[in-house]
DNA sequence: AAACGTATAAAACAAATGTTTGAAAAGGGA
DNA sequence: TCCCTTTTCAAACATTTGTTTTATACGTTT
């Protein structure tokens, strides 16, 4: 039986890092990714870690709470990154430049989801999975994780953009997201595009990505404001 | 027993407009957009439609069905009403501008989300969710109601913009769209922007929302194309 | 070696799921 | 009215689901 019965707190165990437990949860992360929470059984996230049913239970509790700590492991580390890109500009002292904010924003999304290695690499299916669903629980660590990256964002846009007001802003960084997340979907690697596109476009290169995306929308930030 | 067993036509019997598989696929649209394919059984749509869970084999085959005339009840209308968009603008002769092709795209998608009637009102999560979950015969679906579309609106927007090559301008509708469906996402109608801005931006003014998303993505489109 | 907390395993559990069955009701011409 | 098709419904079906149980092995400490 598991040791500590905390609340609502979600390791019932210390996790280790190459144990049973570690398997599980990158093989959640997987399957999560590719196929969708609900449609992954715990008896499929067993097998693909070559582990029992039952460990998940002994190690996460409830799916729910695997599906939590999935989520919390893979937004985690991308938050982390871009607040660091963030302070980075910051630090330099040098006035912000809001081409350099979109960036601090995009490009360690684009490098983690193509071509990462760790769990952030499936950063955009798993977002986008939260986003879709919207079920209570899901909504809660994703705010838990994402809204004062959203806020320090918007700041430092405001701070390099001080024409626009704060509510534009807003606006912009949201659509600045909505097309991040939806350039990086493609789990063949830009397949949609490419096929749609008859080969003139694809996603398989991170820079060109990145650099697409900056481009893309640092104008749309310098887009006038409404009346 | 249904009547035609078809091969793989969806309807197994001639659908109507006010009988029972009418509220059966009403209430499956409207449940799936708010909690997901999976998560919504049979039961409850059939409680919902004030139907016995048999009809829905009944009218409809098995549930995967269901899902596929979901999706094309909801997409075909909004592709319906963004090409007769183009057609109207096309058929103007004045030469096309790159930011009535944009709003070509956005108003009647937002028009559909905030405040419409049809089933299209529910596009938004449905899209996401067929983009997020990718199981093969929903992306059979996609393809076949999308495809077009985005061809014909990038032919637009290279028309309307001839220094940008094609290759650029998939990327960049693919930026439009996944800014245009991030935006419309929230189904509490910008719960999330509105609390995450403090009242300063929220989603509730249709016009407003497409004035915001014309003004940026106009923008993006005209940013210099890489080297 | 003995003992103890930890980890794994197979099996069992109850609940929920998509789908089918078979019979009853409703409808609509002849 | 009769006959035939179409529709509805309650019940049953076989799986699959998340989770728990119970027992056995493991590893460390005494």
């Amino acid at each position: 039986m598991p040791k500590s019965s905390v609340l609502s707190g979600p390791p019932l165990r210390e996790r280790s890092e190459t144990g049973t437990d570690a398997r599980i949860l990158e093989s959640a992360i997987t399957l999560f990714a590719q196929r969708g929470f609900s449609e992954v059984t715990v008896r499929d996230i067993a097998e693909h870690a070559a582990a029992n049913p039952a460990s998940i239970s002994y190690y996460f509790g409830a799916k729910e709470s695997l599906i939590k700590q999935a989520i919390r492991t893979v937004v985690a580390p991308l938050n982390e990154q871009r607040l660091a890109a963030l302070d980075a500009l910051e630090a330099s002292g040098a006035p912000l430049r809001h081409e350099d904010v979109v960036r601090a924003m995009v490009e360690p999304t684009v490098r983690a989801c193509l071509g990462g290695v760790g769990p952030e690499r499936h950063y955009a299916r798993v977002l986008v999975l939260t986003f879709a669903l919207r079920q209570p629980f899901v909504d809660e660590v994703m705010s838990e994780q994402t809204d004062r990256v959203a806020a320090r964002f918007v700041d430092a846009l405001v701070a390099a953009l001080p024409d626009f007001d704060r509510a534009t802003m807003y606006w912009r960084f949201d659509f600045m997201v909505g097309a991040l997340i939806h350039i990086l979907l493609d789990p063949s690697r830009g397949y949609r595009l490419r096929r749609v596109s008859e080969g003139g476009a694809d996603t398989s290169d991170p820079a060109a990505v990145i650099d697409a995306l900056v481009r893309f929308l640092s104008a749309g930030m310098l887009a006038p404001p409404g009346p």
